[in-house]
RNA sequence: GCCGGUGUGGCGGAACGGUAGACGCAGCGGAUUCAAAAUCCGCCGCCCACAAGGCGUGGGGGUUCGAGUCCCCCCACCGGCACCA
């Protein structure tokens, strides 16, 4: 190792220590944001204010899946530990760092088709092959704690769980639809359904429907979606897609009545979000599942050959979305509830999912671009309801346009409403049509979510049993819980497609927990995401006989800081609360734990680009990082194909193997380096010179260290120097690992270094720098630090020694650097003492030669330069200050016409502003009380009067994009209060340009930013016209 | 297609609305060395260069004294889209 060469010039501690270390601390301790201003700012370390032991457990999610099935492991393990260190390194808590394996899946169950094996086998061998990389990397993680959530002892809990929530309500069965092979009769997930084909078979894959299990989490809908707003650590972002993801609307549930009844069906129900486009609907489409389209189907050649052609393709809703859309005249009709002379005909089509809402929608091409296509292609009826309020030349989708779909929030003129004003917006327009439809006895208003309920029944072998016995006479019976776990067979084998578990000779039989008859068990296993839905609860009470102990969950319940990727944003955390509440009611969680993560961070993954050569059919093969040296293959010298780097799988060979990294440059560079490189939410790039410059530096540390302990002397004079600049280092360090500024942190402590190494200060207080240097490491250098810390003097641990504190008096500066601007870009700089005064400054500024040259003679404007210092020297002093020329220019900028010492301060305060009530009238007013100031004691009275209207001023090449002008006129007169000869009027115009696209929803913002444009052009002019105003008086 | 995000030198990336490119890599120059490795010092956005200057944060517009940062439109890429986890 390159590391022990190096550190062999010097004496110094035996490299396995470096590199493994008796590094280990059970105690972390935890400083709260709260603290920290107090921290800094009075010099006052906090570790004494967190006495009270506060329960937390981190290191949540990525329980990695064993190495090869899941790339994210090593990642995760080379950040967690830093970042728990990071965001703790306080004091005084009691700090849960578990470590487990989301074990179940179908990698497992992949592999073993792959290769033969078994996946258990498969499984438990990789868990132990990772659990040996990781153990070395210095993170601290309780193993008591671990567990699989393929051992039974975890998931016989989770088959408990499943009961207390079946008998709770919170679990049913109903059909649903899967991907099936027709080929392989087998189901398939999504991955493996590739453009449509089963990945094995190659057959057209068919939606068909089973019998499942579902999760109630749709009762909750409302509940997960408005506690939202109180997960105040969560990225916003995160908040947001899942605030989409949950989709509340509100719309019209209402029924078509069939002109004549068939097969028991007289009605079809439907649920609509824009009731308002009803007189637009011009047909009703069914999902070839529908009760009657299998009615027709059972007895139509036609349907039923339809039907199959429509169930081919997968089951996403991408799939649905991009695929083509296919449709099956039923001959049918329906009434319209409205028109009862319009008989609307009945489709079946193959984007209508049974699933979704009814599994019936109707039809209003107008303003829905996929309705539209559908239109066309079966020549249906196009009927708008309504216009856009301005003319923009766009036609309508009824005479051959784009469908109209503004946004609900713009104003719109309705040519087929029913409901509410000819003129209004999308919003009270859908309101008024579910008022008048419920009226008049059609249909009710309902607030709906997209959320569906969790479907968590997977055909599939290596996941936890369902624990129902099927009896004949009971139906579905849960198993007793003394008879959990219900384990999975062994003895099985993956040698043709399908659930081993429904083949196995003997697994099935079993007696009824209800009446003790003959019955079989349910094949199906859960889906893995309920594995990883409650992992956490489960921690804190790991060997507990129940899947928790309340009394544990109680103390260590919440997770303080959740970690995982952002592909877990929806569904692995939205499980997770639902999962977290579901435990709740059914006794397994305190009320507190309803929402399970305080905090969550999202990060990126490590990659490195991929080196690629092609075989004699031109298909790609992937080499190993390590087989290749200068951008060729080491044994034959065949140059690669380097491609930049994606997300590591195991199949491309560019993952990283932490054995190799940690064998090479141990674990404090491997940390230092995927800390450095890149913000932990991002990617970060595995590169061998970054990992190699990580390593030099840390070596250089080592080597400023001893020389420091070393040393002897120096100059006490440059003590000042170096504590200040040790002291700024603290402060940005310490706020950088707060808030996960991870790389802006190491950057400043690679500056600090190099400050140390060129010190001249004296040994004691290099001494002290370099000790604290080492302990700013400790959080990503945990082996480095220890050493240097002890090296130098420091006592116990260094991972127990209290957080070093940036003492203010080393923070000050006598003497500030001010760049100078001009016209916002700078020219110049000065520095000066902090006490100068500003006279003086700006006499100094006005002597800078590249200010003289700047403002070329430009005349300055004493009252702008007034403004401009008042301004700037009342901001706080420690902050750096701008001197701001542009306002000190003849000419340019804008002159201050109103401000205190204006020239128009007569007006100030004086003027109330009467504008009409639009939209561009009420811009007008603010814009103008902004300037002119809220007028306490009215003395004159400015009278405005708008109008407005849009012009269309350019189209595009392709015609796709329109450019629109927002003409504006305002009339003004400005009289004194109680006095009738106006002292000003006229009119001002402007206009303010903008575009948007055809057929987007874009253009409603658009033009609302044009209008305040508008307003500020003509503001602009109205005050530049008063100020010529001679003065009343 | 829908939802969310990202876009800054040759590269990874810094920048409370205030000196764009911190820090690192690569590159270039120098010191040390018989030489090399290692180490140390310096330079390093683009254009024009003697300098002065000009241009620059995916593209187009806007707000602002001042925009990488805020607003609108567009483009590209990444994540998610309910059976990968």
């Amino acid at each position: 190792m390159q590391y022990h060469r190096q550190r062999a010039e010097t004496p110094q501690p035996s490299p396995a220590r470096l590199s493994e270390g008796p590094y280990h601390v059970a105690l972390h301790r935890r400083r709260d944001r709260s603290q920290m201003a107090g921290r800094l700012g009075r010099g006052r370390p906090l570790h004494r204010a967190a006495q009270r032991r506060q329960a937390q457990i981190l290191r949540a999610r990525d329980v990695p899946l064993p190495l090869g099935a899941d790339p994210h492991g090593p990642r995760a393990q080379l950040h967690d530990g830093r970042r728990h260190r990071a965001s703790q390194g306080g004091d005084g808590h009691n700090v849960l760092h578990p470590m487990g394996w989301d074990a179940f899946g179908m990698p497992a169950e992949n592999a073993a088709m792959a290769s033969g094996g078994h996946p258990k086998e498969w499984t438990y061998n990789n868990i132990a092959d990772m659990r040996a990389q990781m153990k070395p990397l210095g993170l601290s993680i309780d193993w008591s704690r671990e567990f699989a959530t393929c051992d039974p002892e975890y998931y016989g809990q989770q088959q408990a769980l499943f009961i207390d929530m079946l008998e709770k309500g919170l679990v049913y069965r109903k059909n649903a639809v899967v991907n099936w092979d027709p080929v392989d009769m087998t189901v398939l997930a999504n991955e493996q359904v590739i453009d449509g084909k089963g990945w094995r078979s190659g057959a057209d894959v068919e939606r068909r429907e089973l019998t499942q299990w579902f999760f109630k989490i749709s009762e909750y809908s409302d509940e997960l979606l408005s506690a939202l707003d109180g997960l105040d650590d969560w990225p916003a972002k995160v908040k947001l897609m899942q605030a989409n993801w949950i989709g509340r609307s509100r719309g019209l549930e209402m029924a078509f009545g069939l002109t004549e009844t068939t097969h028991g069906h007289d009605r079809i129900e439907v649920y609509t979000t824009r009731p308002d486009t009803l007189l637009g609907a011009s047909f009703v489409g069914i999902s070839p599942d529908h009760p009657l389209a299998r009615a027709l189907e059972a007895e139509r050649e036609d349907v039923a050959a339809f039907c199959a052609e429509a169930r081919r393709g997968g089951t996403t809703e991408e799939a649905l979305e991009t695929g083509e859309k296919l449709g099956f005249d039923t001959g049918l009709t329906v009434r319209h509830p409205f028109d009862e002379g319009r008989a609307l005909p009945v489709w079946i089509a193959n984007f209508v999912l049974m699933d979704y809402g009814t599994g019936a929608i109707f039809g209003c091409p107008g303003h829905d671009q996929r309705d539209l296509d559908f239109a066309r292609k079966y020549d249906l009826p196009v009927i708008s309801t309504f216009a856009p309020a301005k003319d923009d030349g766009q036609a309508l989708a009824e005479d051959g346009g784009p469908a109209y779909v503004p946004p609900k929030s713009e104003p719109v003129i309705y040519i087929r409403g029913f409901a509410g004003e000819t003129e209004q917006s999308g919003e009270t327009a859908i309101d008024a049509a579910i008022a008048f439809c419920e009226e008049h006895g059609v249909g009710r208003g309902v607030t709906r979510f997209r959320l569906r309920d969790w479907g968590l029944s997977r055909q599939r072998y290596w996941g936890t049993p369902i624990p129902i016995v099927h009896c004949a006479d009971c139906g579905a019976v849960p198993e007793k819980k003394e008879n959990l776990p219900v384990r999975l067979p062994d003895d099985v084998s993956f040698d043709v497609p399908g659930n081993p578990l429904d083949r196995h000779p003997t697994w099935r039989d079993a007696p009824c927990p209800r009446c003790g008859k003959a019955a079989r068990r349910e094949t199906d296993t859960m889906d893995t995401f309920v594995d990883s839905s409650w992992y956490f609860a489960r921690f804190t009470s790991p060997r507990a006989e129940t899947p928790t102990d309340m009394a544990e969950a109680e103390y260590w319940m919440n997770v303080d800081q959740y970690i995982g990727g952002i592909e877990h944003a929806i569904l692995h955390l939205l499980y997770s609360r639902f999962f977290a509440r579901a435990m709740h009611a059914t006794g397994h969680l305190p009320e507190k734990a309803i929402e399970p993560f305080n905090a969550l961070f999202t990060q990126g993954m490590v990659t490195h680009e991929i080196y690629q050569t092609r075989n004699a059919n031109g298909r790609p093969v992937y080499h190993l990082p390590e087989s290749v040296e200068n951008g060729a293959l080491k044994d034959s010298g065949e140059k690669v194909e380097i491609i930049p780097s994606a997300k590591m799988s195991k199949s491309k060979k560019n993952v990283v193997d932490p054995d190799a990294i940690l064998a090479q440059y141990g674990a404090d560079t491997a940390r230092w380096f995927v800390l450095s490189d890149s913000p932990p939410e991002r990617d970060v790039e595995w590169t061998a010179s970054g990992a190699e410059a990580a390593h030099k530096h840390l070596a250089r540390v080592w080597r400023i260290a001893d020389e420091v302990a070393e040393a002897t002397d120096g100059d006490t004079d440059a003590d000042e120097d170096l504590l200040r600049q040790l002291h700024r280092t603290i402060r940005d360090v310490t706020l950088g690992l707060e808030s996960f500024g991870f790389n802006a942190a190491i950057a400043k402590l690679y500056a600090f270094t190099s400050v140390l190494s060129k010190s001249s200060a004296s040994a004691g207080t290099r001494r002290v720098a370099a000790r604290t240097l080492a302990q700013l490491m400790s959080p990503m250098t945990p082996h480095l630090a220890e050493e240097i810390w002890t090296r130098l003097g420091g006592e116990g641990f260094v991972a127990s020694a209290p957080w070093p504190v940036a003492e203010e008096r080393f923070l000050v500066e006598d003497s500030v650097t001010l760049p100078i601007q001009i016209n916002g870009k700078r020219r110049s700089e000065i520095t000066v003492p902090k006490a100068m005064p500003k006279d003086e400054i700006e006499a100094l500024v006005l002597g800078d030669e590249a200010v003289s040259k700047a403002l070329g003679g430009a005349p300055r404007k004493s009252s702008s330069w007034c403004r401009a210092g008042s301004s700037m020297w009342s901001s706080d002093p420690s902050r750096r200050r701008w001197l701001l020329g542009a306002l000190a220019l003849g000419g340019c900028g804008f002159t201050p016409a109103f401000g205190p010492g204006g020239d128009a301060a007569r007006l100030h305060g004086k003027v109330r502003v009467e504008a009409p009530a639009t939209f561009l009238g009420y811009l007008l007013r603010a814009r103008l009380l902004d300037r002119l100031g809220p007028a306490e004691a009215p003395r004159y009275v400015l009278t405005l009067e708008t109008s407005e209207e849009v012009e269309q001023a350019a189209v595009s090449a392709e015609g796709a994009v329109l450019r629109y002008r927002l003409l504006g006129r305002a009339e003004y007169e400005l009289r004194p209060l109680d006095d009738d000869p106006a002292l000003a009027r006229g009119t001002v115009e402007d206009f303010a340009g903008y575009s948007a696209t055809l057929g987007t929803v874009a253009s409603e913002a658009a033009e609302r930013d044009a209008r305040e444009r508008l307003a500020r052009l003509l503001t602009v002019q109205i005050t530049t016209r008063l100020l010529a105003v001679p003065a009343p008086e």
